[in-house]
DNA sequence: ATCAAATTGTTTGATGTCCACCAATTTTTC
DNA sequence: GAAAAATTGGTGGACATCAAACAATTTGAT
């Protein structure tokens, strides 16, 4: 069970690398921050199988129910077409539902099942321990600081 | 050429839409941020056939010639599996040649061809003025916070 | 010196995403 | 009211990425 004498020796390890100019792009940092992110929330979703990504569909259908497709898929940055698919897996987990729409018969209304709305119920909690864990090292303050200036980076957006 | 009415009335449009409690995570305004970085990137690269994340790629290899797949990839974030396909389409754009490593048959050493080089100083400038226009709105001393606050989300990642 | 374990690049298969279309339907224009 | 334009959900193809396997090779243990 000996350590390896080359990982003991570069425990520098990823961190020989010269990473030229991409630490200064905020870009860059951002990327890193996101991914390392994505990672501990997937992991902490892991018993269940919902992604991250299909956790804010399930949020977003909850908060506006009976929205249609198109309007997920601007909510959530995704192609119309990706969102088809998105559904048809919820749908398949009897998380979702689509019904047809009221006034126009192209699009469709959907719904969060009760099982949806129990599933979510219960990530809830998870993922607010996982933001926990995020932002143990930052005091409020902090918190609202990075995401006053995420938001700033691109006010055309809001 | 006329506004569409609907368009005008809910010039709110996205923004009739509960978010639930997404906007208190820190993770979804930054996958919002990085989002629209990643798609200002794109749109400047947009004259070359480089994508951001061929474009750090390219600034690793030069700035660490000869470094091995596999480094490359713990560097970028990526598979093993993935690097391959990936310096395939570098290869093939003569951008980037796989040499073999001298002390190891099994891996190879990775550099930019001349051409690559070339390209690569081509892309920076169009990068630095992407990351201007990005952190227009900021001051350098709210950028310095903002990347510090970025790094501190995961201290035990440097 | 030998053999087990780890590493390297690769292939294959699954998944998620985009894009370019498409038919049905709705909205706008004239 | 009829024709043109826009919108909606959907399909098919392309592409990037990962995970699991693999053969060749190197490293470690004894």
């Amino acid at each position: 069970m000996a350590i390896p004498l080359k990982k003991v020796l570069d425990s520098d390890d990823t961190d020989r690398i010269d990473r030229g100019l991409l630490p200064d792009l905020v870009g860059y940092q951002l990327r890193l921050a996101q991914l390392a992110i994505f990672k501990d929330l997937k992991r902490t979703l892991q018993p269940y199988p919902i992604s991250p990504g299909l956790f804010g569909v399930l949020v977003l259908i909850d908060a506006n129910a009976g929205m249609k497709q198109t309007e997920l898929a601007k909510a959530v940055h995704l192609d119309r077409s990706s969102v088809v698919s998105v559904i048809d897996n919820l749908e398949t987990m009897k998380l979702v539902q689509r019904r047809a729409a009221n006034g126009d018969r192209r699009s469709k209304a959907l719904f969060l099942t009760a099982e949806g709305r129990r599933l979510l119920q219960r990530l809830k909690p998870l993922v607010l321990e996982h933001e926990r864990r995020l932002t143990r090292h930052l005091s409020p303050a902090e918190q609202k600081t990075l995401v006053n200036l995420l938001r700033r980076i691109f006010p055309e957006h809001r």
